[in-house]
DNA sequence: ATGGCGTACACCGTACGA
């Protein structure tokens, strides 16, 4: 079962790129982050055409996420289902869940920040805070989880082009990743860093400064799962050549191949 | 020190991203 997580920056703009990579890749499961359009704007046929299900939790202009899956994607949850739907940190769409062939996947969106000490960091380090107490109950069902996505940080200095640059900085900041370790510390494993110890292995290049030929990048998207599920991952990767099309998105897809 | 690029919306500039 191979899954992956792709954050598309705009699925309108994007979903040439997202069929080429589909049809290259044929994942089992791909979780989409910043789809930029609401449910009814979603290319559902044109995916399904490819023989994806979709699992949509969309929204205008910002956000929003997907599942695409080739199994039927069952019993999908959209948002902190812990909390109410009209609670702040549900009124961005920015977490979806279903369970594909018994693996409970999580599309993640999380909150870029802005600068450490603003009101979006302040946002960013709540809506970890609620991750946590959601996974933990998503734990109890007793499902293998798959958490992917853009998690807008970088868990170690090896994850940063300039780890001395960028410390302290937002998606490298301490209250950032001690909320980040937080969540792992529920029982997940990083399924990239399982099959890739060495430094300089990016998922994200900023559009500006020419960043990606001068291999200006940080790691911040991830494919995470639970320990039984971990030590069944065969292969994982964080394929950069979609980075390198025409238009492409600022992110690049992360994958993990599991032995199930 | 700043902005550099891209997307969306809607109006031809502004918000936002990371």
């Amino acid at each position: 079962m191979k899954i992956a997580t792709w954050n598309v920056n705009s699925i309108r703009a994007r979903l040439p790129h997202v069929v080429r990579w589909l049809e290259g890749h044929r994942p089992d499961v791909l979780c989409l982050q910043e789809l930029k359009v609401q449910d009814e704007e979603f290319p559902r046929a044109e995916l399904e055409a490819l023989g994806y299900r979709c699992a949509v939790a969309g929204q205008k202009t910002y956000n929003g996420v997907a599942i695409l899956c080739r199994d039927e994607p069952r019993d999908p949850s959209p948002g902190l289902a812990h909390l109410p739907p009209d609670h702040p940190l549900n009124g961005q769409k920015r977490l979806l869940a279903a369970t594909v062939t018994g693996v409970r996947v999580i599309s993640a969106y999380l909150p870029n920040g802005e600068a450490v000490g603003s009101d979006k960091f302040a946002f960013k380090l709540a809506f970890f805070r609620e991750l946590r107490e959601y996974l933990a109950r998503e734990l109890s069902r007793g499902e293998a989880l798959c958490l992917c996505g853009d998690f807008n940080v970088a868990p170690e200095p090896i994850d940063v082009y300039d780890p001395a640059a960028w410390e302290g900085q937002v998606l490298c900041s301490e209250p950032e990743r001690a909320a980040l370790a937080a969540v792992r510390a529920l029982g997940f494993d990083d399924c990239f860093r399982r099959h890739h110890p060495e430094a300089g292995r990016y998922s994200w290049w900023d559009y500006r400064m020419k960043a990606l030929q001068r291999k200006l990048g940080l790691r911040i998207d991830h494919v995470w799962a639970t320990a039984p599920l971990a030590e069944r991952c065969t292969a994982s990767d964080i394929d950069a050549e979609p980075r390198r099309w025409e238009r492409p998105s600022d992110h690049a897809p992360v994958w993990a191949e599991f032995s199930l």
